[in-house]
Formats: C-alpha cells, sequence, structure tokens
DNA sequence: CGCTTTTGACCGGCGC
DNA sequence: GCGCCGGTCAAAAGCG
C-alpha cells in the first residue's frame, strides 16, 4: 500500500528543470484516470519537525527536496475549475477528506504562472503537500504536483470542524455518480477512506479550489498575451493534441476559455472579474464532467487527469 | 475565535 | 566560488 510513493521517488524533472522550464507536460506522462491518485492514508516518513532551519531544505522526509517523492497530476483548467465562493474551504478540500492550506506562492522562472504551494491542514504533523501551478504548455492545464503522503487516516479533517462542512455535501454528491474506481486508481491513490470514495471527482473538485488564484492568473494572461503566453503557446503546438479527456472536458473547458476571453475583453477589472467568473461558471457539472471524464479518459489517450512521474520514477525499482 | 490566505525574507541546493 | 531558483517559514490581515 504505501508503495505507490516508494516508486514515486523522483527527482522530479518538472521542476529541476535548472533552466527554469517546467518539464512540458507530456515527456513521461503516465495517464492515470484520476488524481485521486492523490496520497495515501498513511505517509511513509515524515512527519516529524520539519522545521530544522529557518525554511528550506528541510523537507519532511528530512531529504533534500529535490529528492523528495513527488507525484505530478495534470489537470484541465475546466476540470478544476468552479464555483467556489470566496472564503470557502479555500484550501481544503473534499478530495480525500484532507484539509490543504495554502503556504505560499512564488513566481516560477520560465512560467508565466506562479505556483502556489499547499500543506496539509488536516493533521498538524502531516507532511503532506502539494504544489499547483498552470502548466506553461497548456495554459489551459494546471499541475498539481503531491510530495509526500498524508500520516494519519482521510477521517480526520477538520473537514466536520466547519468550512469544509459546505463542501462535503458536493463531494458527496459526486461520489454516487462515481461508478466505479479502476484498479489502477486505487492502487495509485492507495486510499482507504471507503466513504470518500477517492474519486477523480473530488480530484477535480479539490483541484479546483487551488485553481481560484489559477484563474487570475489566467485573465490577466490571457488579456496581456505576454511573450510568455506566446512562448506557451509554442509549446502547445508541439502537443498539439489536447490534454482534455474526450469530451467530457470540452463541456466545461468551452466554458473557461469563453469566460477568460470574456473577462480579458472587460480590460482589467481584477476585482469583480472573478467574481463575475464564478458567476459566469455558475454550478458546472462538475460532478457530472468528472464522470463523464472518466470514460473519456479512457476512450481518449486518457486526457483528464494525468500523472506525471520522472523517468526516475520509473527507473526506480 | 479560529482558520486561511497573502507577502516578504531566508536558506539550501544545484548549476555554471 | 558565485549566482540563480525553488521551497518553506513567519507575520499580518481578512473572513466566516
Amino acid at each position: 500500500m504505501d508503495g505507490e510513493w516508494s516508486d514515486g521517488a523522483v527527482s522530479s524533472p518538472t521542476m529541476s528543470g535548472g533552466g527554469g522550464e517546467q518539464t512540458k507536460a507530456g515527456e513521461g506522462v503516465v495517464d492515470v484516470a484520476a488524481a485521486d491518485c492523490l496520497e495515501s492514508p498513511v505517509s511513509p516518513s515524515p512527519a516529524a519537525g520539519q522545521r530544522s532551519g529557518a525554511g528550506a531544505a528541510a523537507s519532511p522526509s528530512g531529504r533534500p527536496r529535490r529528492s523528495a517523492q513527488k507525484r505530478v497530476v495534470t489537470v484541465p483548467l475546466a476540470d478544476v475549475t468552479g464555483p467556489r465562493p470566496k472564503g470557502v474551504g479555500e484550501g481544503n478540500t473534499p478530495t480525500d477528506s484532507w484539509a490543504w492550506r495554502k503556504y505560499g506562492q512564488k513566481p516560477i522562472k520560465g512560467s508565466p504562472f506562479p505556483r502556489a504551494y499547499y500543506r496539509c491542514s488536516s493533521s498538524k504533523g502531516c507532511p503532506a503537500r502539494k504544489q499547483v501551478e498552470r502548466s506553461r504548455a497548456d495554459p489551459d492545464t494546471v499541475i498539481v504536483t503531491y510530495s509526500f503522503e498524508h500520516n494519519h487516516s482521510a477521517t480526520v479533517p477538520r473537514a466536520q470542524n466547519r468550512q469544509a462542512a459546505p463542501q462535503k455535501p458536493k463531494a458527496q454528491a459526486c461520489s454516487p455518480l462515481e461508478p466505479v474506481v479502476e484498479p489502477e486508481e486505487t492502487h495509485l491513490a492507495g486510499v482507504t477512506a471507503g466513504p470518500v470514495s477517492g474519486s477523480d471527482g473530488m480530484a477535480a473538485i479539490e483541484v479546483r479550489d487551488e485553481f481560484r488564484w489559477l484563474y487570475d492568473v489566467v485573465s490577466v494572461t490571457t488579456s496581456l498575451t505576454s511573450p510568455s503566453d506566446i512562448d506557451a503557446a509554442d509549446e502547445m503546438q508541439l502537443y498539439d493534441q489536447p490534454m482534455f479527456f474526450g469530451g467530457a472536458a470540452v463541456g466545461t473547458a468551452a466554458l473557461l476559455p469563453d469566460e477568460f476571453g470574456d473577462v480579458g475583453g472587460l480590460g482589467g477589472e481584477g476585482l469583480g472579474e472573478e467574481e463575475a467568473m464564478f458567476e459566469g461558471l455558475g454550478e458546472l457539472p462538475e460532478c457530472a464532467m468528472v464522470f463523464r471524464r472518466r470514460a473519456g479518459d479512457r476512450l481518449a489517450m486518457g486526457g483528464g487527469v494525468k500523472i506525471e512521474q520522472s523517468a526516475e520514477s520509473t527507473a526506480m525499482t
């Protein structure tokens, strides 16, 4: 069960790009049905005091961050999109009943989009972390990098506390919709949370949360058309093939661009812009979308969510 | 009252 | 050896 991460140990080609280039989301990408390959309820080691220093290199596992176990999940922005009143479960997501708290955000070289850092707030000593950033190659895609597992049960969450409450219903609504969890997913997810039903639906929702900030960036970038954007576009052509899932995300995906375009056209609002965006999004059929996404995933090349694993992880034994 | 988000600064690792 | 980049921590503010 805990082997999922073991094989996940990598040097992270995604970030170690010295040049600041996030590896293109396409190389050595492992297609995974859903993003429920989030984290396992059990962590291999960390969880102790991660504050060995003022703030660096101190990986939860005590290993250099570059060697930290990572799992990269590529998710279409559409998937992560969603209506969510501000202040409602910002970092906490119904995903696996784990709550995430944003603890940092930084612009990444070579990427027009910033990268957000999240930590598990469900448990105090939980080393679980994840990074969320928009794919430079595909602005419509977000890359979620999970690092370390949770050292606690998925049922611990403050989801019962409060903020998660309003979200819960949503997740549950999706759960029932989730037909079946592929063995592969289960394997990756290693989630033992029965009630949680670690499904991509949750993953989508989860990601969607973090992407709130991404949206903002999207609007700006889209309207600005910065050189970086061009660069991204250029890369996109390399892939040519959209990383979305068949027609699953298409429905939602189509909405986003539209919204963004509209927003961008507004000029540089910035404030109402976000709200308007969410309003326009209204209640996205996230459940249905995710639901379908699976189908598309299987039908297509597994576009919905991709788990990118560094070559090392694969080569690793 | 508690929790989460945001911004800045610091430290470590890696590359040249 | 120096410089650059990435990642994390810490403090403050806002919101529920």
